[in-house]
DNA sequence: TACCAAAATGAACCAGACTCATTTAAAATG
DNA sequence: CATTTTAAATGAGTCTGGTTCATTTTGGTA
């Protein structure tokens, strides 16, 4: 039965949640799946592979949800912020899921490629902005990821561990950093540096020369 | 004796280092160690415990040598990048114990007092760069911290996954974007960031400072 | 209804973290 | 020194909880 497997997963990832790995015992998460013991390793070759199933789903249905939050028809500055408050909003709301991928990574890397399918919605956004010449290239792609990433998922703590909500400067002060640096419209100057009037264009529009030719529609 | 409780300590973090927290069994430790096994538990009060022993030493120890990588006589920009390189370069040679914090974290948040210790090797650097009027205030330095410490350790992970050596570009890449638009090492980009009207010469020198961001990051 | 294969069960098994009664070593006492 | 006291160390045994597997139940088919 499919369902069975899926209302497994729903259970683990209850009880892991509540309780965190080491804390969650497998005999809770049968109970809460209204499930014998053992049929739990009929799906799942261990403890493990459970989780590893749970955080699996989790990364799928983030690809999905980012996929969908993302307007096709926009700049790429305006993807980034839109895949970057989705992304912090989703670590929020889903802090101890999010925090059990840990706990599966360092056993079996193929474990885990549904994390490395979510970053390519990333690696899209910022290809179609090279391709588009909306994105000059002084700094890899792979690294832009790292900063994006990293810092969203640093910030999340940050605000766990202080009690604190979303908060949405956090997203726009990180893309104001990514995109002053990488690229230089007046425009994404404007929405990135919260409303303030960017200044001097002449000059501003000497800094574009010297990277690719931008165009991009002030929001 | 204190020499046995540090004994141990190593005795775990060479087997937790290489065979993971689930992996590495107590009896091994207290092996390694030349202990009997019930004789860790004097030390500590269980496995977990232990981990977090081993945790906290080593940020201690990361502490004491980021305060000895850093001059204390240079400018906001040059401590920064120092701090950055001698980070990223400890989070690769030592990239199992690192990963180990992950695993001590989610339990007792004061165990790992020591990182929140070494993070203010951080905020001091920043401090006192705002004190001295080097850095203007756009962006909360608790953020930046994110960004700081958020890109790092993405960057060390996506350089241990490509089984990459340590790479210079990925800390002077970091610090152009958080140098571009907080701080003013050549240029000033303060004045476009906040919004007021900056002189033809301030904006020449974010140019020239571009400039030079472009060559570097090239390697 | 009888048969079979797949799915499900839960009692038993076992690895390994942790305890504690006992032993050993060290320190204090006279 | 011999003796008592206190602390440190030991490891066999306990216990929790993940995992297995012989047995039972279910659902489909002739």
């Amino acid at each position: 039965m499919e369902a069975k497997e899926s209302s497994i997963l729903d259970a683990a990832e209850k009880i892991f949640a509540e309780a965190g790995f080491d804390g969650a015992k497998v005999s809770n998460i049968a109970r809460a799946a209204s499930v014998a013991e053992g049929t739990v390793y009929l799906y799942y070759k261990n403890k493990q592979d459970l989780l590893a199933g749970v955080v699996g789903r989790f990364w799928t249905q983030l690809t999905l949800g980012a996929e969908a939050a993302i307007e096709p028809d926009t700049t790429t500055a305006m993807q980034l912020e839109q895949l970057g408050r989705y992304h912090l909003q989703s670590l929020l709301n889903q802090f101890e899921v999010v925090s059990l991928t840990y706990r599966a990574r360092p056993q079996q890397e193929q474990d885990l490629d549904q994390v490395r399918e979510y970053v390519r919605v990333f690696d899209r956004i910022m290809q179609r902005g090279v391709d588009r010449g909306e994105l000059p290239e002084h700094i890899p792609i792979v690294q832009l990821r790292d900063v994006f990433f990293g810092t969203l998922e640093f910030s999340a703590r940050t605000l766990k561990l202080r009690e604190r909500p979303y908060d949405q400067s956090v997203v726009t002060n990180l893309l104001s950093i990514m995109v002053t640096s990488t690229d230089t419209p007046s425009g994404m100057t404007q929405g990135a540096i919260q409303g303030k009037e960017p200044s001097n264009r002449e000059l501003m529009n000497t800094l574009k020369a010297i990277q690719k030719q931008l165009k991009t529609s002030g929001n």
